[in-house]
Parts: C-alpha cells; sequence; structure tokens
DNA sequence: GATGAATGAGGGTTCATTCAT
DNA sequence: GATGAATGAACCCTCATTCAT
C-alpha cells in the first residue's frame, strides 16, 4: 500500500470516529468523505461499504485494549500484583476508547470474526482475572465471574465513561468484598 | 374517542415498543403499521409523525415513574421510611420500564416541554431521596446527591437492566456508606 | 331529498368556494368538511369524489351565467339594445364569478357533459352577441367573432377580475371600432 | 463541473418545463426523472428539492427577459425610440417565455431573494416606460404607470399568449391615446 | 343519514453504493 | 488511484376514498 493511500486511510478512520462521537451513526459516507477532504469513492476503496468502516473503527480500539490488557496481565503474573489491580487498571484504561460508540454503532458488529474472536478473547481475559480477584478475596463472591464481567462492560461501554469518574469508582467499590 | 380507535391507539403503542426492544430505532413507520396488522395512514392518525410515537411512549414510561417516585416519597414521609430504601424501591421499579429505549430512542426528546418537565421533576425527587439518604447516613456522602443521581440514571436507563439484577445490586452497595 | 340534506350541500359548495378562493386547490377534502363542521363521509354522500364537488362549482356558476345571459340577450332583442352593450353587460357580469377559479381548479373539466354543453352554450351566446356588434359597426372587425369570445375569456377567467377594473376597460376600449 | 454533469442539468431543466407546459404543476419528481432518463436521485443532485427546481426555470426565465429589457432600453435612450415601441418590444418578448407556467407553478415564490429582485425590477423598467409613454402621448394617462404594468402582466403572464396573438393586440391598441 | 377511523397508493426526499470521467 | 455524478430502494408523510360504528 502506497504511502499516502495509508495516509488517506488513516485519515479516515479518524474523521469518521470524530463525526460518530459528535453526532451518532447519522452520519452519511458523503459527509465523512467531504469531512476528510475526499471524495466518496475514496471512501469506498478503503472499505467496501459502511459497515466495513464501523468494524475497522471497532478493530481499532478492542485490539488497543487487547494489547493493554495482555501487557497488564503478563505483568501481573511475574510481577506480583493482585488480580483486582489488573482488573481495575483494564477496566479504567476503557474509558478513553470509543467501545460506548462502538456498541452504538453496531450492536450486531460480531457479524465480522475477528471482531467476534477479539470480544471472546477480551471477555476470557477479564474472566481470568476476575476469578482471580475472587480466589485472593478482593472481589465479591457471589457474582460468577462471567456476570461480573458482563456488568463491566455495561459500565464501561456508556457514553461518557471516564477513568475514575463517579460510576465506575461506585461500581469497583460495590464490586470490593 | 371510539372505543375501537382506542384500542388501535394501544396497539400501536405495544407493537412499537415490541420492535424497538428487539431492533433499536431502526424500525420504520410502515413496519410498525404491518406489524399491528394496520395501514400507515392509522399511525399517523393517532400520531402526527414519528417523533410525536416516540415521545408518546416516553411520556407513559415517565408519568407512571413519576407516580410511583410520588407515592413512594408520600408513604416514606408519613411511615418512616428511610429514604434509602425510598431510593432503591424506585430505582429497581425503573427495571420495568423501558428507559433504556427512551434514552437510545430520542437523546434530544427534550425538544417536548413536557418530557423535559418530568425529567426535571424526577431528577429532582431522587435528588431529594439521595440527600435525606446522606443525613440518614446510609448513603456514602462523597459524591454530591446531583450526580448519585446521574449515575443512576446511567445504571437503570441500561438495556436489559431488571429489578434486582447483578448491576444494580453492586451499584447500590458501592453507593451504601 | 330532505331540508336539512339540501342545506348540507349548500353549505358544502360555499365553504369549498370559500376555501378554494383563499387557497387554491390546495385544499384537502377533510379541511372542507371540518369547515363546513361535517365529517368527510357526509361530503361523500353529496359529492361521489373531489371532482365532482369541483365539478358542482362550476356548474352552479356557469348556470347562472348562462341565465343571465339569455335574459340579456332576450332584452336585447326585444328592446332594441345594441349588441355591444349587451356583450358588455355579460362581460362585467362575469366578475362576481368565481370562473378564474374555476379554470385553475380543473382544467379538463370538460370531461362533464353538461358542463361541456354549458360552455359550448355560452360561447355561441357571446359569439352571436359579438357578430351582432360586428354587424352594428360598434365591435372591430379584423378580428374573427369566435375569437372575440375567446379573448374574452381569457380577459375574464383571471384571478381578482372585477367588474369595471382597468384591464377589462382596457380590453373592451381595444376592441372598439 | 463536468461537462456530463450540466448536459443532465440542461436536460432536466427542459424537461421540466416541458412537462409542466403539458400538464401543469401536477407532475412528480419521479416523473419529471423518468422522461429525463435519469434516476430521481439526479434531479436531487442538482436541485436540492422541487421548489429550487422551480424557481430555477423561473429565474432563467426572468433573466433572459430582464436582460432583453434592459437592451430595449438602452436602445430607446440612444436611438430615439419612442417608449410605446419599447414597451410593445418587450411586451411581445414575453411571449416566448413561460411567464404563465410560473406564475401558476409558484404563486408564492417570491421567498426567493434573487426572484423577488427580479420581478422588482421588471416592473420598475416597465413602469419606467410606461411613464415616458404617457409623457410622450402615446399611451393614455387616465391609467396609472402602476396599474399598466400590472395590466400588462396579467395579460403576458397567460397560457397560450404569443407575441402578436390577438388579446396583446387588442390591450396594446386600448391602451394607445 | 352522519361520523370519523382506517386504508394505501403516491409524493418528496435521503443516502449507501456503483461507475463513468 | 481519486473523484463526484448517477442510481434507486427505502423512508416519512399526505390525502382521496372506503367502511365500521
Amino acid at each position: 500500500m502506497r504511502a499516502d493511500a495509508r495516509r488517506n486511510r488513516e485519515l479516515i478512520v479518524t474523521t469518521a470516529l470524530g463525526l460518530f462521537a459528535e453526532r451518532g451513526a447519522a452520519v452519511s459516507m458523503e459527509e465523512i468523505a467531504r469531512a476528510a477532504g475526499l471524495g466518496v469513492g475514496t471512501l469506498y476503496r478503503h472499505f467496501p461499504d459502511r459497515q466495513a468502516l464501523v468494524e475497522d473503527i471497532a478493530l481499532d480500539a478492542l485490539r488497543r485494549l487487547m494489547t493493554f490488557g495482555e501487557t497488564v496481565t503478563a505483568e501481573g503474573m511475574t510481577g506480583d500484583r493482585p488480580c483486582w489491580q489488573s482488573l481495575r487498571l483494564v477496566v479504567e484504561h476503557c474509558a478513553g476508547l470509543p467501545l460506548a460508540l462502538i456498541k452504538a454503532l453496531s450492536p450486531e458488529t460480531t457479524a465480522n470474526p475477528e471482531l467476534a474472536r477479539l470480544e471472546r478473547d477480551l471477555n476470557a481475559l477479564l474472566e481470568r482475572l476476575a476469578r482471580g480477584a475472587q480466589e485472593e478475596g478482593t472481589l465479591r463472591d457471589d457474582i460468577p465471574p462471567g456476570e461480573v464481567v458482563g456488568l463491566l462492560n455495561v459500565a464501561v461501554c456508556r457514553p461518557g465513561a471516564r477513568a475514575g469518574d463517579h460510576l465506575t469508582t461506585v461500581i469497583l467499590d460495590g464490586l470490593r468484598r
């Protein structure tokens, strides 16, 4: 891929993300193109259809999150950090990502196999951390680890979520044993 | 209003609510009509436009909630029930209502003056309860009452919320002093 | 036909005429009904469809005009009034009638046989008067009588036409020998 | 603008004008598109809405008329042509333009500022010519110039008006002193 | 006979997507 | 490879007309 093509692709993703964040799903391909200073044709050269663009945004965010999650978990294992801390770190990291947006844009994005896999892997990772935290006695154990994950998903995939905001704090406090 | 007309109006609201719950806002008037076994024209006889239908669903839910909230508050005052209990009752009552749907359907529905008033009144009522609970020492007081209300809104206006579900439990626990 | 039915029919025609005059053809049957204080159903009891109502208004005006024209012509024959005067009388009489409206509402109303006949008869009558006026030397004779009639039609079937207004005056002057 | 796009725009205007002339305002965008061998979308790419298309047709005709009127007036001033002749030239020039159509399509088109300005300017130009003709003694002076213009408007904005047709002749004769 | 609720074809408009330039 | 013009299915809504109450 030529350098300018890659730059255009980046530009499109960034522009689309910004517009989606501002105005929700009600943004046309034409608008995205114009805001990026490109023609619609160029959008369609990079993404076969709208869905693909949305999924690309999602993939991008989830890949970053997965990378972060893996790093944190690895550090925890070697460095003796309690699972509870790792869980908290991952949860708070989500705040900077447009997860709410992603959920809102494509409730059924899971048709994309890579996205589905990423989601599964992420949830598995979080579930391991949750189980670990319950075993170390820092996380209440009257809720199965799978549901803890589901609940954290909701907490974190909400518009306006920020690291350390009140809802996150309350939920983490409510999850403490 | 004739009996059959009233029945149809009910039918429309119920059908629309069901479809919105299933598939989000992406449901056309035509589909709602077909699902209700009516013609589009009938929808438009009952609701001047799509927006009006959505707002009617919202108004309906919020009015019920307001009524419940007022009853609970009144009982609390006469019957010596702690604010904390009243707050919990109202919050759990929300579960049966399509509040998430309402938020999703019309982020800006507040253009409707009655809807706006209801929202303001509801939040004011919840804020009074939150403040009372802080005063009686049952609610953590490191979060201003207004924000407690905001946070409860988020917790409760989420797809799939049910009374007593894990997220609600965790949040209420996290709010306990 | 019962007295109240006849009254309703009159009421509908009058109301429709008024609304059409105010706002042109863009008036729905519903509006006409409401303005008349009736239900749409009642309109359709009296007139099988919209077209029929429009035609009824047209027939009403043209019948009056025909009656007037015949009276004037008869008087002219017995009373020795020049054809020119009769022509002028009829032309000016048109001013009070919603002829422009009629033309505007239904350019093709002539499908109705009675309307077509009336129009033919009216034109024939006017043509006789025009020919007479040319013979008596009061009307310019470089325009065939049939065209004089066509031209008077245009002059008279125009929104805002009033007896003695400037355009009518100018046209009559322009027709004088 | 690309050559094919400009051609299509022309095509749309011409087609629409033709259909409007044949069947009045009751022509749908779909029909215009089909008659032009295009999709509706193309119409909407060139004109934001139906109103804009109608106004474009109107603007086109009025601009041509204004240009002609200015030329005629300028020539008259330098070349010593009586105002009466200039007036007649402009009036007869109107015949080739779809002015009747324009009036019929958009009685209230004057919302468009350029259209409003053109109409004002045209009327002002005609009024100057009328006043001049009264001063030179060729136009009857018992009708104020403004009303002469109004009356000429009616004469000229009528379906089927042609240069030198009988009604125009009669009116011009009726206006001679 | 009167009423107004129900119907659905049709009109204006948008927008994801394709394709000629 | 980029552009933006063209396409048409689908949406929201209106209104002439029918029919149950």
